[in-house]
DNA sequence: ATTTGGTTAAACTATTTGGTTAAAATGAAA
DNA sequence: TTTCATTTTAACCAAATAGTTTAACCAAAT
């Protein structure tokens, strides 16, 4: 009467469908071809996840779950703006070239699918800005800073350092590099980005 | 002997896919979906443009030859990189408040399938910008403007003024904006964001 | 009026696909 | 060894979907 619960089959498919999901979206993506990468009959989809949407779901939780508590615990440290900038840009650069697909994934099913980021907002580690504001605003008028809305600049912080990734082949074309220069110009963004933030919000 | 040629039906069956496959990708668009939307019987899809890839490929390029040439023109003239900059923010974030879908389509589906961005850069009027990576290269020389490589300033450029169209539900439940105030906010990037990287770069 | 090339609609087809089912295998506890 | 819940498999199914076919339609040319 006891539960055997092989733990890894869960496993399997999950990692399976995170591949699959971030390949080709909710859309493109089918459930045989999850099934097959995961080495498991197909029915054990279903078993475990119920259907299609539940399975997409448990993989977007566990990818928006790798993004989100790490920027919530720089945003909430005690460090300087100045620092919180470049230990952001520095990190997020090193972890998103470990998951590329990542930010584009995220990116492109919450806007397909607005009301689910809804649900999002509730999970722990949900990113809270209120300490970097109030404390971008302080450092405004205390005159560390330049004059700048809080907003603006976590957004300008924010598209400096997704963009890259989500742009990967607009950026390839345009600037003219094959996969190792791109990869070079991720590389010293890392220091890059941080140096043009600071260099335009610092007063002088 | 002589050809009708309704172009209307054409128009309207491109219209209607541009909406369709803007909004639900290439995997997600149906077929029949476009047809209704486009007041027409199915097969008509197929007359016109044979299948569901030549379809997409015929609303991928009116798409992306919107967002182009405009781009390399702009790059292209003779005015000063400050004035470029806010050239291109003012214009270019007014151009995607009338076309919020584009940017999202765009980058989705150019990373999904990377060999049709070979296809493009044939195109009359792809951007070139060699005459902007020798401009800022120069004016690093000249003193006007303090050192950066154009790659990643154009980069930079790109992801300021695109990121906020891509990211708008991600913006709107971290800054606990509504559409009203995300529009705000937008809006005032027409010269925030000019502002911001003028700051970072001009010498002072 | 008839022919003719281009256009449109309706019905149809073949395949894919998400999901179901029923039976078989597995393995821990009694 | 028997029992019995849990896990796994293979075969199915119904709906959806891209694409095809065939015949009707229409406006202009003869």
């Amino acid at each position: 009467m006891k539960k055997k619960r092989d733990k890894n089959t869960e496993e399997q498919i999950l990692e399976a469908a995170k591949h699959i999901f971030q390949a080709k979206g909710m859309d493109g993506a089918r459930m045989q071809e999850i099934a097959d990468k995961a080495n498991i009959n197909k029915a054990m989809l279903h078993y475990y996840f119920r259907n299609k949407k539940m399975l997409f779901d448990a993989v977007f939780k566990q990818a928006f779950s790798l993004i989100a508590p790490p920027l919530n615990s720089i945003l909430n440290d005690d460090s300087s703006i100045e620092e919180k900038i470049r230990n952001f840009t520095s990190n997020y650069t090193t972890f998103m070239m470990k998951h590329p697909y990542l930010p584009n994934f995220i990116v492109q099913e919450l806007n397909r699918n607005g009301d689910f980021i809804q649900k999002l907002k509730q999970a722990t580690g949900f990113p809270n800005l209120d300490k970097f504001k109030t404390q971008v605003d302080k450092e405004v008028l205390l005159g560390k800073l330049k004059p700048i809305d809080s907003d603006q600049l976590f957004v300008n912080i924010i598209a400096l350092n997704v963009f890259p990734f989500l742009g990967k082949p607009l950026i390839k074309i345009f600037t003219n590099k094959d996969d190792k220069a791109y990869e070079d110009f991720i590389e010293s963004r890392k220091i890059e980005v941080a140096n043009f933030i600071i260099n335009s919000i610092k007063s002088v």
